[in-house]
DNA sequence: CGCATCATTGAACAAAATCAAGCGAGGTGG
DNA sequence: CCACCTCGCTTGATTTTGTTCAATGATGCG
């Protein structure tokens, strides 16, 4: 299901989407220590209240940052996809205050915080781009809150189908990539809905046909979509490659 | 009402709340160029898609980030305090994918990115500090998310006095500091609630003596109140100066 | 086959939005 | 100084949206 990705792979895509790499730079990436890890769908990545000494990089599947309030509520606070590298703020802020774990099935690589520090000092253009990375981050919680305060269920739903799917495709993993895919419980866990609720906008979508039935990611008509979404791309900061998310 | 601040006063009280301060530095952070300016409340401070050239210092009153939606519905991101440095980001990535409003009657500090790169380029500690703010700026975010996609009416707008409570006596002015306080409709806004129901809910907190009548601000009961909001103040990663939050 | 996970359904219920006024203090202009 | 206007707060009635509870299908896998 997972085709085995070389891992520097997804740093040079992301990095290289941004930048021109010199060969140095390329190399500089390639030579990155990082050691691979596998996880089930819903496992624990990293805990709340972790001090990590390294870093993790999506390579496949998807990965999702979530805080859980004391009443036991899950919230997931941001989706990661490959060649992402969801707890990088942990390098500069020390704490991680919220946990990752993975929504399915998915390689991961770490690489030690004394190894990024290395590189990014070695290599200041892709250290900026690494520090840009974690801006654009921010972005997108704002473009959350936004989300979650603003709009109604169907919005919501939608708005998080539009981001994904323009991210999957920044990333290279245009919808074709099959094994992707959230499951209702989770789109409820990211979108603040009861997964009840969640069934019933997603069969309002179908019925519309804005997305199609399979497994999410095949949007059947994304003008309409993202028009029912109130998507504007231009938070993910997205530059060139496959610009800003024209049609599916 | 505003009593006059030196503008870098506020700086250095942020940055040495961290940092233990060289003559050097100080002198630095007084020496940087910032030009004032004043804004009634709910003026427009930098529009949503602007390319600034300069960044934007809170020295008095509370400004905010917002986003406006296609259908005029408004929503807060964020609420910058004094010392606060809002559009820090796009320093970095150029664009404000966001709107800044000052939210009361508010005096802003100007200072030029020219002026802020020359700063952190010559003062690395206190860059790096500056750009650990921004990743702070999205620990609130996030914190945000969970906010609007997890609690009720009722733990978000306590949720939201907590923090700026919090963040207010992080930033000096524990609450005595007359003149701030938010209206209704800013709160709403903010949580993502309508007024009318903000209204309802402030009534269930003052019934409750978790929050005092004038003007928000003064919590007669922290422990009730935190406890209502279900806060907890890690996400805000302050460090020592008045350290978490303890009692009012 | 049998278990586990995910999707779906219906009915009753709760939370919050909306609509539509009214109130009260502060500020302005006549 | 007072009338008047605006802005923010408050209220009640009503409707919408989304939740909760409790099952029931589907699908896939060991």
């Amino acid at each position: 299901m997972l085709t085995p990705v070389p891992p520097h792979e997804r740093l040079v895509h992301k990095l290289g989407a941004v930048l021109d790499l010199s060969d140095a730079e390329r190399n500089a990436i390639e030579n990155l220590p990082i050691s691979i890890r596998s996880f089930g769908p819903g496992t624990a990545v990293v805990a709340e209240g972790a001090h990590p000494t390294e870093c993790c990089l999506v390579i496949d599947g998807l990965t999702c940052a979530n805080k859980t309030g004391k009443d036991g509520v899950l919230q997931i606070t941001s989706v990661f996809v490959p060649g992402d590298i969801p707890d990088l703020q942990s390098l500069h802020l020390g704490v991680l205050d919220h946990a990752l774990t993975s929504l399915t099935k998915s390689r991961l690589g770490f690489v030690s915080h004394k190894a990024i520090k290395a590189f990014a000092h070695a290599n200041p253009r892709l250290g900026d781009e690494l520090w840009r990375e974690t801006l654009v981050q921010a972005a997108i919680y704002a473009d959350w809150v936004v989300n979650l305060g603003g709009r109604n269920a169907r919005a919501r739903v939608a708005h998080l189908f539009c981001e994904m799917h323009t991210r999957l495709k920044a990333a290279g993993l245009d919808n074709g990539a099959s094994g992707l895919g959230l499951t209702q419980v989770q789109v409820s866990e990211a979108t603040g809905l009861s997964t009840v609720h969640v069934n019933r906008v997603m069969q309002g979508l179908r019925a519309e046909g804005l997305v199609a039935k399979g497994r999410l990611l095949t949007v059947p008509d994304w003008a309409r979509l993202a028009e029912a979404a109130q998507f504007d791309p231009a938070y993910l900061h997205i530059r060139r490659q496959g610009g800003a998310g024209r049609n599916s």
